[in-house]
DNA sequence: CGCCTTTGACCTGCGC
DNA sequence: GCGCAGGTCAAAGGCG
């Protein structure tokens, strides 16, 4: 099960950060319900799926910050529990900051506040020097979840609602790859999607961050869960 | 009219 | 410090 995994994605794209500490990789067991298991995450509920394919495998990147003791910063309340079932991929510095807690911040608002000059947006207050501060003493990545399955189509019905706000030719590959956020308010869960390089047939989705509200529209079972999920 | 995609510009982190 | 690459923004245009 654990080597098959392996193996089956040796030939990811390194850019995504696979395998970078294959010491903390922990797989699901098969058949697990994932439908219950990612509940609390932006799982993907349907999905088409690689006919090839007979087993179920995930590996979550959880809330995991630079350095270990960031990671204690984070409140239990956001350290949700299906990631308690698994270990920890402690990853690279993070590109994406987030402050739990203090009032609800997080450093995309503040990011958001630096950018503003003072015209459109909300001015929130808090000044770069601080945001840098802040920055400095967590860095935590929202947790990110990737898989792939072969489909025709490159956005595949995960019951959630997504607008598109990028693309980007990533290097190395034929495939643009595709930046989509959900459109409910006050969620900031994200989603991107490419084609695999080696295997165009193959779509690779990585969902960074949980939903906050429920899917918009039913998921449509028919494909089970019959779905490869990768390391991220 | 509202929501969406497209796309070039811009921002940011990272490696050298 | 510089250049590169990935990620995001936001204006413009399309569509129902």
């Amino acid at each position: 099960m654990l080597n098959q995994g392996l193996t089956e994605n040796q030939g990811m794209p390194s850019e995504m950060g696979f395998y970078s500490n294959p010491t903390n990789l922990t797989f699901l067991p098969p058949l697990l319900n994932l439908q219950q298991f990612l509940k609390p995450f932006s799982m993907p509920p349907s999905l088409s799926t690689d006919p090839s394919s007979n087993h179920t495998e995930a590996l979550i990147s959880s809330s995991s910050s630079s350095t270990p003791n960031l990671r204690q910063d984070v409140p239990a309340s956001h350290n949700m529990g299906a990631s308690q079932l698994l270990s920890l991929q402690r990853s690279r510095p993070s590109l994406c900051f987030r402050e739990w807690g203090e009032g609800g911040t997080t450093s995309d608002q503040l990011i958001e506040g630096k950018r503003s000059n003072g015209d459109h947006h909300i001015n929130l207050g808090v000044s770069a020097l601080k945001m840098k501060k802040m920055k400095a003493r967590r860095k935590v990545r929202e947790p990110r979840f990737c898989f792939k399955t072969m489909s025709d189509v490159d956005v595949l019905d995960d019951g959630y609602k997504w607008r598109k706000y990028g693309q980007k030719v990533v290097k190395n590959t034929q495939h643009p790859r595709s930046y989509y956020r959900c459109t409910q308010d006050n969620c900031r869960v994200k989603k991107r999607v490419e084609r695999l390089a080696e295997d165009p047939r193959m779509v690779i989705t990585t969902y960074e961050g949980r939903h906050a509200h429920s899917p918009s529209h039913d998921m449509d079972e028919s494909h089970g869960n019959n779905f490869c999920w990768l390391p991220i």
